[in-house]
RNA sequence: GCCGGGAUGGGGUAGCCUGGUAUCCUGUGGGACUGUGGAUCCCUAGACCCGAGUUCAAAUCUCGGUCCCGGCCCCA
């Protein structure tokens, strides 16, 4: 037996069902918002996500050697390789420029629960612009997308990194420590960050408001104690949401992220009830363009994990509308096993989903099937019937019976499809 | 990379401590019932994660590996 790698999955018909339903729901949502579908390669040249992040990101990458000795990897996130399409073909594009895309990434991890080695990103990028409108309509759509698809636990806390970024460099935090620094108080490892700080030459006023800084989180009113132009900028992303009636908001100025090239407002959804790895979404605005050889340009994104998602929605009890075929088409017996394909075939031109018996069972064994698979009708088709040229319907669920003349069929099954169960 | 708990037909399980090739439920296929389903009964097929060791004998004990679950690290 060859089992699965390790960290990945198989969807079974059920689960690929749920899957899709939600993919379209968010890919509705985006459309409404007025963004774009793409798509990139699966896999990259590894470089172009080392460049932004360092080295040691090479080590949770699927990464190899192809053929031709180039240094290939699997891709570990979708933004870089948005923003890298974004530099060599798109930059001509109208902006704002808006796209989404989904698809599977790679990660050489430890595999837990809602982590896996391969995992599925929903993402966008709003590019082009950075002001408070264009940062509140990417929040906006990750909100409409949580709602649209359901889910109720979950909360936004939305953060500004330049405001740490701007204390630390004030207080002469070299370049290359500020990164250090920023994740320690991402994890709130205080204990670790204070010495880092202190070496790095701040005193104990700045490092205390540094502290005080990443603990404050609420309501806009918090912003109060901050000042400077985050807070105004932060003030006014909150009016665009108000005005655009996002919820289940809040202002958490220790939101961090740990990538680098996040500079202005940061934001992650989290569903507090999945525990451990219970951040279902995440973003913010930044520039990567010029690092890819392109014009500086600002854009803000986020990126959902859809895995951890679904798991937050099963756990709130979400089950997906199941796909049912509209019809079983039962032949009675062998002579009428080759009208019974006729009338299938029949029914699948005019659109109406129609399984037919391909087990030679008998009429008991079929109705049977029909409702195991939910199908709403079940067509009988019948030498008696069909002496006057008509076949028997049945309705799976009340089990009334109709007999229907083989060219009325198809308008009567449509005519009646919504009725019932 | 680290720590803990697991792995028995497709799904769910009993057996494991105290070694003697496996229980039950459900699902699959067939039949009772070759023109009427979701009930019942019967039949059939189907499993001890992999490898090594101990032993007359291993699902059971020992070791190694793989995978899963939970947590740490990390999360671009």
């Amino acid at each position: 037996m060859i089992r699965r790698p390790r960290g990945t999955r198989d969807f079974g018909p059920d689960e690929m069902e749920a899957r899709r339903y939600i993919e379209s729901l968010m890919r509705r949502e985006a459309e409404t918002f007025g963004f774009r579908e793409i798509a990139t390669p699966v896999f990259e040249h590894a470089e172009l996500f080392t460049l932004k992040s360092g080295p040691n990101i090479l080590a949770e990458m699927y990464a190899f050697l192809d053929k031709g000795g180039r240094e290939i990897t699997l891709r570990p996130e979708l933004t870089a390789p948005a923003i890298r399409f974004f530099v060599n073909e798109l930059a001509e594009l109208p902006r704002p420029l808006k796209i989404f895309y989904t698809g599977p990434c790679f990660r050489y991890e430890r595999p837990q629960s809602g982590r896996f080695r391969e995992f599925y990103q929903f993402g966008v990028e709003l590019i082009g612009v950075q002001n408070p409108e264009s940062d509140a309509e990417v929040i906006a759509l990750a909100a409409s997308i949580m709602d649209r698809i359901g889910l109720k636990g979950y909360r936004i806390r939305v953060g500004h990194i330049g405001i740490l970024r701007d204390k630390l460099k004030v207080a002469g935090v070299p370049g290359e420590t500020v990164p250090v620094i920023l994740q320690k108080l991402d994890k709130k490892l205080y204990d670790e960050a204070v010495p880092l700080m202190k070496e790095a030459g701040m005193d104990e006023k700045s490092i205390e408001e540094t502290i005080g800084i990443t603990e404050m989180s609420g309501p806009v009113s918090v912003l109060e104690e901050v000042g400077g132009e985050a807070k105004s900028y932060l003030e006014e992303v909150f009016g665009v949401l108000e005005a655009s009636k996002v919820s289940n908001l809040q202002i958490d100025l220790g939101v961090i992220r740990g990538l680098d090239y996040y500079t202005g407002i940061v934001f992650e959804i989290d569903v507090p009830k999945l525990g451990a790895e219970k951040q279902v979404c995440g973003g913010g605005s930044y520039s990567l363009s010029e690092l890819f050889g392109g014009e500086k340009v600002f854009s803000t994104g986020f990126a959902i994990g859809f895995d951890r998602t679904l798991i937050a929605l099963a756990k709130e009890g979400f089950e997906a509308p199941r796909r049912r075929v509209e019809v079983h088409v039962i032949p009675v017996g062998d002579a009428t096993r080759s009208k019974a394909f006729e009338i299938t075939a029949m029914l699948r031109k005019e659109g109406i989903g129609a399984d037919v018996d391909l087990m030679r069972r008998n009429l008991a064994k079929n109705l049977k099937y029909a409702d195991s698979i939910g199908a709403r009708r079940a067509v009988i088709v019948g030498e008696k019937e069909l002496g006057f040229g008509a076949v028997t319907v049945r309705d799976m669920v009340s089990g009334e019976q109709t007999t229907i003349p083989l060219g009325d069929l198809p308008g009567y099954l449509k005519g009646t499809r919504d009725f019932g169960v």
